[in-house]
DNA sequence: TGAATAGTGTCTGTGAGACAATATTAT
DNA sequence: ATAATATTGTCTCACAGACACTATTCA
């Protein structure tokens, strides 16, 4: 008697980049946004709504490889940071009938990005509001998503939270879960590991590598503090760019711990 | 067209606790040994091999939902930490057909297991040998387990690692490989979490505490430093013990930050 | 008495937070 | 000159590492 019942497999991959647009005062530094890449559905459920890239494993694939080559479809990026998030398997996560889908994580740069993306995919900014036991995530193109999340703590011992999905509009399935589980792994590994510099292009300025990591841990760093710190992982290259009316600044690239 | 195949769907569970045995020498503290429990397969494939409890996700339930059944059968416990780990898909995974399976962490305090554990059922001892690039497990009960690992880093900035199970003798499937992968999840977590607690009965001296989390981080604590940071997190209860040849001890339970 | 663990005290060095001071450029 | 960012310096405080010292029990 086998016990088993077999369900469809799939993949997700959330694709987080940064933003860089120019101000309207062009003294200040252009403003960084913290950004994802989603897709426009063309068909039902969920018409027109937006949703992460994904499709099926093949059957002589791991989700691992679907995952890449998904990313690999919509950005022809290889070589990105790309890792296993979780698997979302709730019964009607996909109304029509049960779909598993293992998410993946990828941090891209978003400058290497050389081809034109499809007509149907976008980059959208992401603002986090968090406050107690709520978090609310805004992301905005011409389109418009909210997403609202319950956060419950479910074993002190370990911090361990539950995130559950109370609201959703403009997106589809439980992908706005996916998307805030997405923000709060990225946040944890950016305290504790150089994930960040996944983000940035080779050379950067220490500036825009503090502007980045301010968007993603969402608070405010110490300047004196951040550039002590940072010394340590990063060494000068051979040039110095001038971007508004101030002191120019020293790039730098990334040099490991 | 429908692009995708179906699968079979599983959940495998660890369950790691702490075992403490007296020592020849009745001055000293009883031994503590990080263990996990398996089960022993009474079918091919991998007859008589052991492997993680597991089985496969009903229809009406998540994998989740299955882990916790699973949990619950084998120790009779409920209200243990338990969380997500990983899925583990590889096309060859299981010999037989293509099986992919969404593997839990738990922590459990074997002390309050009441039910006598089932003949085919048993904890093994883990000791762990880490080399550079290499990393041995070898479980021991009356059975042997070796499992051998090798540890690649596949992205520097985010100190990822790709572990690939060389070799594994005695143990089923690639359960050898989620074994580690939840001692280094383990591991992690108890550097910043106080996930430990998870291991210990409700009242536990200072020095018991420190003996865990030495086997777990698998490195010696300085002792006063030790007491130093884990007094905030716990506080005193009116019971004091006397366990050998030396100063009886205060006991403590977790108060949380 | 001595072996073993329990528990406290103290010195030192490192590193983060806070903030001030100086440098440089375009407008 | 001024607004803006770049870069360096310095003072303080918290805390981890190292190690010594005291306390208490039982064999």
């Amino acid at each position: 008697m086998d016990m088993s019942t077999k369900i469809k497999y799939a993949t997700d991959i959330l694709i987080y980049s940064i933003d860089s647009r120019k101000n309207l005062n062009t003294r200040e530094l252009p403003k960084k946004y913290f950004s994802i890449l989603l897709v426009k559905r063309n068909k039902e459920p969920f018409k027109d709504m937006w949703c992460l890239p994904g499709g099926f494993v093949f059957e002589d694939e791991t989700s691992y490889d679907a995952a890449k080559r998904v990313l690999k479809k919509e950005t022809n990026l290889t070589d990105t940071y790309i890792k296993q998030l979780g698997t979302y398997d709730d019964i009607k996560r996909d109304p029509r009938e049960r779909i598993v889908s293992t998410a993946y994580l990828s941090l891209v740069d978003k400058n290497k990005i050389k081809d034109e993306l499809s007509l149907d995919v976008k980059w959208f900014d992401i603002e986090i509001k968090e406050e107690k036991e709520q978090i609310y995530l805004e992301l905005t193109n011409e389109d418009k998503i909210f997403i609202s999340i319950k956060k419950k703590l479910i074993n002190n011992k370990a911090n361990q939270y539950e995130y559950i999905l109370e609201n959703s509009e403009n997106i589809a399935f439980d992908h706005g879960l996916i998307i805030n589980d997405g923000i709060i792994e990225l946040r944890k590994e950016a305290e504790t590991t150089d994930i960040i510099f996944n983000l940035m292009p080779d050379k950067f300025t220490i500036g825009e590598l503090k502007q980045v990591y301010e968007i993603i841990l969402g608070k405010q760093l110490i300047n004196s503090a951040f550039r002590r710190v940072i010394a340590k992982k990063v060494e000068e290259v051979d040039e110095i760019i001038q971007t508004g009316g101030h002191r120019p600044s020293q790039k730098f690239k990334y040099k490991g711990d």
